[in-house]
DNA sequence: ATGTATGCAAAACGTTTGCATGATG
DNA sequence: CATCATGCAAACGTTTTGCATACAT
């Protein structure tokens, strides 16, 4: 019932909001850029929505904790994923871009620690490793 | 010795260079952004040094590995800080911009047995917990 | 009917680049 | 003296914003 997640956030229901979800909610992708986003409404779609207004309404749904933003060390675009509110931290291949997920409670557990140690009011945090997938042999990636 | 490392990194030794070099080093905060670094060039100097320039040696500072640059989930500008080749994670305090530098080898273990698991090769990785230090009563921050 | 959202174009931001000049080895 | 580095201004890619119009409630 996504409509109810735009409502409860404050928010008029509008077509460019609810195809933005959409996308969010069913793209093969769980990582897209604003512009991964906007160039599937181009592809799939009659009415003109602007990327300027995928970049707002990105923004509201981040606000609205809806979606989170990463920024990964490359610095260049933003990536937004949908909040499924189980934390995770991310593997990101530096050749293909790939992300794949993954949560570690032992590594939860020791920032708390470290934290504490340093008399720090914990409120985020973001573990992102950088490396190459292995492929098998016969698998072709993307 | 600074000039050596910026002969060794294959670069002729100029002011620019040198002057960078040195408030990297002699700065109380081991974490500047361009502009950071700009500024104090701008300061304490009379020949002018340009913007460009700042960043263009800062980025050769980062091919030679004499610094590290980090793109913190701000997504705004990049800092940079000296290589000191012990590798340390970082806690950014979100109020005051703060930095705190800390290494884990419990962290550090874990992170590579989670990409072995994940036939993931590991190259880097970044790890910044977000908070806030809780003031001691009586001291000032800044 | 009121207030909020949108499209468009232009601005803003951090960073990079082309080019003519200047300094280094 | 050949090469590399610099300053300047202009370009760049991403993201934001001003404004007049259009839509949701």
């Amino acid at each position: 019932m996504n409509k109810n997640d735009i409502k409860n956030a404050g928010l008029k229901i509008t077509l460019p909001r609810t195809k933005i979800l959409k996308i969010l909610e069913t793209s093969e992708k769980r990582h897209m850029t604003a512009e991964d986003v906007y160039r599937i409404l181009l592809a799939d779609d009659k009415g003109t929505i602007a990327l300027a207004t995928v970049y707002r309404v990105l923004t509201q749904f981040e606000a609205a904790d809806l979606v989170i933003r990463h920024n990964f060390e490359s610095g260049q675009q933003a990536v937004f994923e949908l909040n499924n509110n189980e934390h995770h931290d991310h593997m990101v291949c530096i050749r293909t871009g790939k992300i794949v997920e993954f949560h570690d409670e032992i590594i939860e557990q020791r920032q708390r620690e470290i934290a504490k140690k340093h008399g720090f009011k914990l409120v985020d945090h973001a573990l992102t490793l950088y490396g190459e997938f292995e492929e098998s042999p016969k698998m072709n990636k993307q």
